[in-house]
DNA sequence: CTTGCTGAGC
């Protein structure tokens, strides 16, 4: 049997606390449940890492990121189980309303408490400061990160990628993702390279990793390949679309027939058709295109 | 029922 007096029955537990905690979350009465944490947590019941995190979220997304950050120590203090994806909600709602200072410092946090951030902490805060121009400061921290034994994701590399990019600091990406790519490898890093700098307007540089990307030569790869000869093509210098065709074939990377048959076109208009005839004789060299017509055969 | 990126804003 169980023993329940008349008067204990409707003293709350841990489940009525969570459920009228989660009301008040569902109405979007936040301080008032995040009050009810409060007492609760007071009479020795504690509220989960994920229950925390539904009302940090929701108190970064009303811009109240200093209530999280006070919301979330107050629960330490109070011995609830607060995790890495608490601080990370925190630092990443600092970083949308643009206070990284105080986002570093909630990272600083994390340290003194021994609350290692992970691959998805850091890379908040490397886009952060990366949005900003903070290029010295971000890889500062991608190389902490790697010194932590953490492994960057495909996130990771895209968000750097980006970034560094954005701010035209081609050298110092490079030189990081050598680093990276030592901790944890990832086939289509030189591709996306290139595919951002073209959207960045940098075909220098990207032309400068054509190399890297020949190498390989997959399917990826062709594709970097591809956005590079058409970026030229748009700029007006289907020249260097050609000279990238070229070193497709040279490395057994056919070249997308379309493209190149408009590349061709662009050499004919800038009188080049010694070129343009070069470009399609390597299709029909290789059965892809008759040779009378420049008619396709497959594609 | 947990965490990160890719241009904002017209």
């Amino acid at each position: 049997m169980i023993n329940t007096s008349e008067e204990e029955w409707w003293i709350p537990n841990a489940i009525t606390y969570s459920v009228v905690m989660h009301g008040f979350w569902r109405e979007g009465k936040l301080s008032e449940a995040c009050d009810l944490v409060r007492e609760m947590t007071g009479k020795g019941f504690f509220p989960t890492p994920v229950e925390i995190n539904l009302l940090l979220q929701s108190l970064c997304q009303e811009r109240r990121v200093k209530d999280a950050r006070k919301f979330m120590q107050e629960c330490l203090n109070n011995g609830c189980a607060v995790n890495v994806v608490n601080f990370t909600s925190v630092i990443h709602g600092f970083c949308k309303i643009d206070d990284l200072d105080a986002a570093l410092s909630v990272l600083d946090d994390m340290y003194l408490i021994n609350k290692h951030p992970d691959a998805v902490t850091y890379t908040t805060v490397i886009d952060a400061l990366g949005k900003k121009g903070r290029i010295d400061e971000a890889t500062e921290l991608t190389s902490k990160m790697l010194h932590r034994g953490l492994v960057p994701t495909s996130v990771t590399y895209r968000t750097v990628i980006h970034r560094y990019c954005q701010h035209d600091r081609v050298e110092d990406l490079l030189k990081l993702l050598e680093k990276m790519l030592l901790r944890q490898s990832c086939n289509t890093v030189y591709s996306q390279v290139i595919e951002k700098l073209c959207n960045f307007g940098n075909l220098d540089a990207a032309y400068k990793l054509l190399g890297k990307v020949l190498r390989r030569a997959s399917r990826s790869d062709a594709n970097a390949c591809h956005v590079l000869m058409e970026s030229y093509r748009r700029k007006g210098i289907p020249q260097s679309a050609y000279k990238v065709a070229c070193r497709m074939f040279n490395r057994n990377l056919i070249p997308d027939l379309k493209l190149c048959d408009k590349v061709s076109k662009g050499l004919m208009l800038e009188g080049k058709t010694d070129e343009a005839d070069k470009l399609m004789l390597h299709f029909v060299d290789r059965g892809r295109i008759s040779p009378h017509h420049h008619r396709l055969v497959q594609t």
